[in-house]
DNA sequence: TGTACATCAGTGAACGCGCGTTCACTGATGTAC
DNA sequence: TGTACATCAGTGAACGCGCGTTCACTGATGTAC
């Protein structure tokens, strides 16, 4: 529980941005729940009503911290793709990089499950045309990594529609088990196995172009032979 | 708004069962959050208070929803797998019986986006181990199908482990993208597509084992060829 | 068969909480002249 | 350069809401004798 801040002058100057900080801030202990114009006006050292000063109300303010909540996620998955040595073989090249994006994906929601939650709490949805065109969200990135697996001849041009909603799909569908769902007990080693595993699974899915050779491009994802796991 | 009811005794008689179900109610229209002991004792017709005479409080009640939901939705599953016609040929009966588990998850949270959402809302999570043996459960039916999938020789028994891990995560990130997040938007027709794609998708990811022949197996799920679809 | 009494299952009022939002207001700032 | 005044950016109090939960209570039930 931060307590209320105190100000010099009577004039803050910034507060509308000082208002987001505090609504992100919120966001990543809490979720969105915790997002409330109350809670940032305290945070910050100002009265509830001066936030409707910067916003029209608490639609508005969840609203941008969602915005920023999408904006670090990209960034997360951004910097794991920039981590990545290049790699003389385009096709792998392309895998890789496919991968790394699901890899920061998940290490984001792990990391930051309360701004996770808030870039897909409700609330008016980005348009996905416009989302898909942009290189900097997260489902441009996706998009543009699909493009290059057709490209390098991974993907089948055929299957290459709406292929990012299946690959989306897996990626959220197991950060979001275990950041708000049952999946939440595994151990790390089981979550780093699970994730390797996954990504496999999706480049299985993917792979039906004529340069798709699942032993070599997917193997080097999966590091070792894994020991049988349990759930327990 | 429900009105509140009017009762003819002064005891109730069954109370508990009703404020369950008024509890299965609320989370059908408005999910976990709608659920309240308030709300649930007003819908009865009955003094907030009379609800701790059978629930310790608030927690006990949404649980109690919540693991009605996941009944609800393990129903919805096996009705899927009931309606489905038996084939003589074991691989493909093993592939449908799958895809009709994936099917009546996504239908159900569709259908019942609420129930669905409590299902997996927090709370202390079941464990996996003992989902995993229990037939009426979603986990072990996802479990059994995938048991069959490999002792049909579609899966490779060295990809078994885990294995439901990623095939719940595609099926669940699907569903929870339309369901509460941005894939809302997409058209029924859509969707459609998008759920024959992800199936064959997942049966992709899967199919390592000697009769994995996903031109066969696969194909029947996807209804003639798609036109190519757009977001918009 | 009738009655005293324990127990059960409700009521009604109240507590304190945090929330979104609105009102009339005042302190601070900056601009026109 | 100085000052009147409009405008901006805050304050403080209050509204009504729904929530979880607790208290002392009372009406209804059923059982022992």
């Amino acid at each position: 529980m931060a307590l209320p801040v105190t100000r010099r002058s009577y004039h803050h100057g910034d507060l509308r941005n000082a208002l987001t900080r505090a609504a992100v801030g919120l966001a990543e202990k809490g979720g969105p729940e915790a997002v409330s114009i109350r809670a940032a006006a305290r945070a910050v050292g100002v009265t509830p009503t001066a936030a409707y000063r910067h916003f029209s109300g608490h639609d508005e303010l969840l609203s941008t911290a969602k915005d920023l909540a999408i904006a670090s996620l990209a960034e997360a998955m951004r910097k794991c793709l920039a981590a990545l040595p290049a790699d003389a073989d385009p096709v792998r090249n392309a895998v890789h990089r496919l991968a790394a994006l699901g890899q920061g994906y998940l290490q984001f929601a792990l990391a930051e499950p309360g701004l996770f939650s808030t870039a897909f709490c409700l609330g008016e949805p980005m348009s996905l045309v416009e989302a898909a065109t942009q290189d900097h969200h997260p489902f441009g990135m996706l998009a543009a990594a699909l493009d290059e697996l057709v490209a390098v001849g991974y993907l089948d041009p055929a299957h290459r529609p709406l292929a990012e909603i299946s690959t989306w799909s897996t990626t959220h569908g197991l950060a979001n088990l275990i950041v708000e769902g049952p999946l939440g007990e595994l151990s790390g080693q089981q979550r780093d196995m699970t994730a390797h595993l996954t990504s496999a699974f999706v480049l299985r899915g993917l792979g039906t172009g004529p340069n798709a050779e699942p032993t070599r491009s997917t193997d080097s994802l999966c590091t070792g032979a894994a020991p049988v796991p349990s759930y327990g």
